[in-house]
DNA sequence: CAGAATCCGGTTTTT
DNA sequence: CCGGATTCTG
């Protein structure tokens, strides 16, 4: 293919990917085989060779960043933006969809987006007026419940009808809740982020003139990360291709990681079954890993069932075997991973901070190594944890641009209507609903006129109104000024950093992130101006700016030319890579965690969640676990994680810590291998400084155990120390229960 | 009405 | 150990 810049390079199975024309493909891509590559390749083949206009092609990715990555590359292969292309995320494709169409719904464009706070405080609300005890049933567990029917496009009907007489209680709650907070939503001109997913279907399958008129736009359909749609994007992107068939998914359902979150690994599965005719391409070849780091990632995935099936090869030999680690605790743990960073960078020419990363399941583990780094003054970036966007003082200033975009936004109005402090209490608010309900009333207009108000007193009138006065004046200012430049405005009139200096030695930091929205904001115009982007026509730049900020991920922020480490859950790794890869916390019960053994299936997923973890490190992978750690409070006491079976002892080096070795100079054993799991028990520790409690009958996780009332069970969880040591057990007949054990006569119960 | 003191309960992963 | 909710106090 002459003048085909976009072809180099590519190995045959990438390249018959690339050229792939018309019709279904599934390219089932392994981790590091250059699946990015081929579809900004197969972008700018259809393109450049095929004729085929940028507004014609739909990509659809797993987070903004790739989308960006995407764009600039077929940007930089074509020499120039394509422009009219729709490239990014599921939710960000839906909410512009919805702010084209939101009328035919019921919304109107300005409509808000929620995020799982704020749909979470609406469904504490909805619960309470139903009477509704928020104690006794979690509005988490309601909302996830919520969230999961939506991700099957069960909307609020649909659910009560399938539900009528069901004898659980809880489903039966949902029920009543269900209907009430979609009825909120619309009321408030809202949508949640399920339904930046579940709308669009709605309103393509209700509305045939749209469908058509989509279809025909989006002749090329491309979607990445196959494997972690759920059934509403399923149902989408079925809707868009299904009458050109011109789609075109690469995935891998080894790294299929968010079941939990509704994601169907039976989409990539069933590729062939839902889409005839299609072709399937397999790229097998790692251009990323090591041998020995493929080999140990090739033997963790390999116990899994439920796969398609396929061996990643590298042309890379050998490679540094994978250190793995056994430390005291999480701080001797941290210490052994910052130290092993700062020999890595004095004796590796040319490798830098941000080359490294350390993965961990749970974000509270960012704590213990965040110390360490900080101690040793190693620059570091965390990415989630507190995330940005959802600390109370932002939420607070976009709270204000909420309520000027959208007046209805009541979740918004009560955010702020008091913060700053303006007098405003409970009771003044309740005294105001009652009036504004009766008046028929916006809560807002309500505020304008609270002098009118029987009942209120003046100073909170007074607030109210000048509450109501600001939001107003900045409405108008909305139209006038960028983004940026309100935001200044609004801090100043706020008088907030004052406010948030006064609130002691965390009002710094928080003064901190509010300036850094707005130089975030500022940022935001300069890139409106120059890009001129076709949708500032049809779209304020607020909403604009509204939507992207509810949008974002967390590695979205992820500054990559900081030359810092990353500390980041495995969940939010997928699709980087590393030269070193560190994975701390591996220990039963936390990776994987006690819950993933209720199903075989979650076990599958967390088990490929350490399969995308040890597939993101180039040269070097390192695996750490901790005899002890503290959690949620108390103490745990660990065994290395049953994951690190599947690894061959010699692709292995293994070591202690330091203050490991001092504390007993025993030489590293293994743990029992996996068949003596689950039923059977564990030898005690011979370890005599482990666990310090010699005095109380040593229990071990697995072990049967017989309780006096409850009949007999298997230990599921230790924790506490000395007098304070604490049993989780799972009693056959009762359950779970957690037991003081100097307190249950617990006996060993031999099978 | 606001701020302090206290209690309680949860604790996986996220667009 | 943390945050949120609740209760108490000025």
């Amino acid at each position: 293919m002459p003048d085909a810049p976009h072809l180099d390079g590519l190995n045959p199975e990438q390249l018959e990917a690339t050229i792939h024309f018309e019709g279904p493909m599934l390219v089932l891509a392994g981790a590091g085989s250059g699946k990015t590559r081929v579809l900004t390749s197969r972008v700018c083949h259809l393109i450049h060779e095929h004729g085929v206009s940028p507004d014609r092609i739909l990509a659809v990715t797993f987070t903004n960043k790739a989308a960006g990555e995407m764009r600039d590359r077929i940007g930089r292969l074509l020499g120039g933006d394509p422009k009219g292309m729709w490239v990014g995320t599921f939710h960000a494709i839906g909410a512009r969809l919805l702010r084209r169409h939101a009328d035919r719904l019921g919304w109107d464009r300005t409509f808000s987006i929620f995020d799982a706070d704020q749909s979470l405080r609406l469904v504490k609300g909805v619960l309470e007026s139903e009477g509704l005890d928020p104690k006794r049933w979690s509005p988490k567990g309601m909302r996830s419940e919520i969230s999961n029917a939506k991700n099957q496009l069960i909307d609020a009907k649909t659910f009560v009808e399938d539900n009528d007489g069901t004898r659980d209680f809880f489903i039966r709650n949902v029920a009543r809740v269900y209907p009430e907070y979609q009825k909120s939503l619309a009321h408030q001109n809202a949508f949640d982020f399920d339904d930046l997913l579940m709308k669009p279907v709605e309103l393509l399958e209700a509305n045939q003139d749209l469908l058509e008129r989509y279809r025909e736009r989006f002749s090329f359909v491309l979607v990445d990360e196959y494997q972690d749609t759920n059934r509403a994007q399923f149902r989408f992107v079925e809707l868009m291709a299904d009458a050109h068939h011109n789609l075109m998914v690469v995935g891998d359902d080894d790294q299929s990681i968010y079941g939990w979150r509704g994601a169907d690994i039976n989409n990539i599965l069933d590729f062939e079954k839902s889409f005839p005719g299609g072709r399937t391409v397999r790229l097998e070849r790692n251009y990323r890993s090591s041998q020995h780091i493929l080999d140990a990632a090739n033997r963790v995935i390999a116990e899994n069932v439920n796969r398609k099936g396929k061996t990643l090869r590298t042309e890379r030999e050998g490679g540094e075997p994978i250190t793995l680690v056994e430390a005291l605790d999480e701080a001797d743990e941290a210490r052994w991973i910052v130290d092993e960073m700062e020999a890595r960078i004095t004796t590796t020419a040319g490798l830098a901070y941000r080359e490294m990363a350390v993965l961990y399941r749970t974000n509270a583990q960012a704590r213990a190594l965040e110390d360490g780094l900080r101690r040793a003054g190693v620059p570091y970036q965390v990415v989630g944890s507190v995330r940005f966007y959802e600390r109370r003082e932002i939420q607070d200033v976009l709270g204000y641009l909420r309520l000027v975009s959208n007046p209805r936004d009541q979740v918004a109005f009560d955010r702020v209507v008091n913060y700053p402090r303006r007098g405003v209490g409970l009771t003044t608010l309740e005294h105001l609903r009652r009036w504004a309900d009766g008046a028929g009333l916006s809560m807002l207009e309500a505020a304008a006129r609270a002098d009118e108000a029987p009942d209120i007193r003046a100073a909170g009138s007074r607030g109210l109104r000048s509450f109501a006065e600001l939001i107003q004046r900045f409405s108008v200012r909305a139209v006038q000024a960028g983004i940026g430049e309100l935001l200044e405005e609004l801090i100043e009139d706020l008088d907030l950093m004052r406010h948030l200096h006064e609130e002691g030695p965390d009002g710094e930091d928080r003064g901190r992130n509010v300036a850094e929205l707005i130089a975030g904001a500022l940022d935001f115009d300069a890139e409106l101006v120059a890009g001129a982007d076709d949708e500032i026509d049809t779209f304020t730049e607020l909403d604009l700016f509204l939507q992207q900020v509810a949008l974002v991920a967390d590695v979205d922020r992820l500054d990559p030319s900081a030359d810092a480490v990353t500390l980041m859950t495995l969940h939010n790794a997928k699709g980087l890579e590393f030269p070193v890869v560190f994975i701390a916390g591996m220990e039963e019960g936390l990776f994987p965690l006690t819950r993933a053994y209720d199903s075989a299936d979650a076990l599958e997923e967390e088990r490929r969640l350490f399969y995308v973890g040890i597939t993101r490190a180039e040269d070097k992978l390192a695996l750490s676990w901790a005899r002890q750690r503290r959690r949620a409070g108390d103490f745990t006491h660990n065994i290395q994680s049953s994951f690190l079976d599947a690894i061959p002892e010699q692709l292995l080096d293994e070591r202690r810590t330091k203050r490991l070795s001092t504390l007993s100079h025993q030489t590293p054993h293994r743990r029992p291998r996996a068949y003596e799991m689950g039923e059977s028990h564990f030898e005690p520790d011979p370890d005599p400084e482990y666990g310090m409690n010699q005095d109380a009958p040593r229990f071990v996780k697995g072990e049967r155990v017989l309780h006096d009332t409850f009949g007999s069970g298997s230990v599921v969880e230790i924790s506490g120390f000395g007098r304070d040591l604490k049993v989780t057990v799972n009693f056959d007949e009762v359950g779970q229960k957690k037991l003081l054990l100097r307190y249950a006569q617990l006996e060993r119960d031999w099978p």
